[in-house]
DNA sequence: ATATATTAGTTGTCTATGCAACTATTTGTA
DNA sequence: TACAAATAGTTGCATAGACAACTAATATAT
């Protein structure tokens, strides 16, 4: 009867909104986006890697790695070069500002996946 | 040191996207846009409730509530009548063409469930 | 009975993201 | 070597969704 509560994907779509405005909420001081939060991630565990590496660690497309990375550098937390080797790729690299504000972002990242896990053990058990 | 693949939100986040794709994909051919699909499922389940029950049924905001349901309207799966006791509210009746599709869209949702619960229980048991 | 508060819905503005088409660069092949 | 194919990144266009400000309708309180 209940269709939608049996609906996987409505619980992953809910906890993927909620997720989304709690990052948002937490990052909003640092000017960084939620949509931000897993680029600085990727990067603070390795720097100095191309856009079309993101695109593939993420599993999201280029093109959104593109305006993401560009919103990163105009906010000035990261830089963009274009690879001396081979012009095709663009590396990027955090800059001091992100390095400053690194315990902030995961603990915002670690309170987020702790808060997940709780709500997931609940719901597990239905 | 995996950052990344640490963090919840981010698993929950590409299990999002990975589904909005999959839906899009296989409702297409209906006209029936992949963030369109819970409203359907919540309808079948119960006609003729108003807008602002869907929103909180939903747990989503009412404005993507309304567009969520203009565009349904404007392809002809619903139909919103003002309510004649409460002028506030909208409520939203399936129309034959949504009825006439019931089994293709719950078809739909019933297989993303079943890929995302494998995919469940592959990573819970990292 | 009228003024105020609450409620339901709509619209404006913003972010995030996918796909497709495009450019620039490099690699591979005839 | 020159031309074709592959690769990396950017831009155009579309959907989805949040928040805030607004309108219209009803309920409450004075």
């Amino acid at each position: 009867m209940p269709i939608i509560e049996e609906s996987f994907g409505h619980w992953i779509a809910r906890l993927y909104r909620s997720s989304q405005t709690y990052v948002a909420t937490k990052l909003a001081p640092y000017g960084i986006g939620r949509g931000q939060h897993s680029y600085m991630l990727l990067l603070y565990q390795q720097d100095g890697i191309t856009q079309d590496y993101i695109s593939k660690a993420l599993y999201t497309d280029k093109a959104s790695v593109t305006r993401a990375l560009v919103r990163l550098e105009r906010r000035g937390y990261i830089e963009r070069r274009k690879d001396t080797n081979d012009g095709r790729n663009k590396s990027v690299y955090l800059t001091d500002k992100a390095r400053n504000v690194k315990s902030q972002v995961l603990s915002v990242v670690t309170s987020l996946t702790y808060a997940l896990a709780e709500g997931f053990s609940d719901q597990e058990k239905q």
